[in-house]
DNA sequence: TGTTTTAGTATCGAATCGATACTGATTGGA
DNA sequence: TCCAATCAGTATCGATTCGATACTAAAACA
């Protein structure tokens, strides 16, 4: 039962990243969650930096978020920007402290070791997991987020990239970063 | 950089499993901690069925794993028995009820079908993400936690299974459920 | 215009979580 | 044998997470 065993893995990786970031030194004031939010906003593109994209990418609620975020931004780790055009709306932008803090977690000590051991075989288990991924996105009603270069409405104007969803015209950095919206491509 | 995805893919597969969680109808009433307890429990032998063992697998305190126990205690989803040698010790057996609930919970239905799609290169997953967790456990101080029958004290005496570290005899199906005293094989 | 939807916040109660202190049993020396 | 140290597990505290509900204010719609 391949399902089964990939479901045991699954687990105990979620253990060792639980007692990874409990011993981390740098992670040891936040909690799990504000962690992940750091990182998914380092990562993010400027469509996905709001509350709500991060509720979503994270699967909480909005209130749970919401005070989260407060947290972070308490402890200047965060900044709320408001939206020129929406004024509901609110992007999030991360302090030079939290951008050290980030650079200094992702990727972590661990996963460097390990990936360095593993060779090759890194590789296909790096492709193998993305490919789970899009499955379970395929099959399952879940919020899309994907890299923004892999995106059925990415393409290619003027000499850069360009989204066909907004019809903006995209910073060569920004299509490498995570995006709320992406749909995956149409293949067989 | 392979490090960085794979921390990425790892952190979004951790969001699915939450929301995957907090969507199931039989998950709904219990704590993502109380279900891994229950799943735990149900894949390990009777050497790892302990208060302290789960602590250790789940990456938490002493303190947090009694409190989720007591909650599960209360359900009736486990019932604690009493070592007969160390009179310190308790041992966790599921209910009847609780047994019911992993069978229709392990393995998800969303991981079944994602399985299902990807045919052979599920194979190549399971055995490339086997390959990182064996990887991060040799590298890194974490407790070892491992299926019986891949074990450096796993033998075969008398035609069954034996524990060359307990030095006791086991029955053909203990070989196949988690240990917290597993040592990897010493391979090259 | 007025109704509905949307993004985000506030607040409540239950549960998690780490830290600390505790009970009682076992172990290991002296 | 006795006493200290260790160990398994529980109790309790305060901070945080979390879901649920209600709310504000802006935008979209018709």
């Amino acid at each position: 039962m391949t399902a089964t065993t990939l479901f045991d893995l699954i687990e105990r990786l979620t253990s060792l990243m639980r007692i990874w970031n409990r011993q981390h030194p740098l992670l040891a004031e936040l909690q799990p969650i504000q962690v992940s939010a750091l990182i998914y906003l380092s990562r993010c593109n400027r469509y996905s930096d709001t509350p709500l994209a991060v509720t979503e990418y994270l699967g909480l609620t909005k209130g749970t978020v919401s005070q989260s975020l407060k947290a972070l931004e308490a402890r200047g780790l965060i900044e709320k920007v408001a939206d020129a055009r929406d004024r509901r709306s609110v992007h999030l932008r991360l302090s030079a402290a939290a951008q050290a803090l980030v650079a200094a977690i992702n990727p972590p000590e661990f996963l460097l070791t390990a990936v360095e051991q593993m060779g090759e075989r890194a590789q296909v288990l790096e492709a193998a997991f993305a490919d789970l991924l899009l499955q379970i996105q395929r099959s399952q009603d879940v919020p899309g987020f994907g890299l923004c270069r892999t995106c059925r409405f990415h393409q290619q104007r003027d000499g850069g990239p360009f989204c066909g969803l907004t019809q903006e015209p995209l910073a060569p950095t920004e299509a490498e970063l995570i995006c709320r919206e992406h749909r995956p491509l149409e293949t067989a």
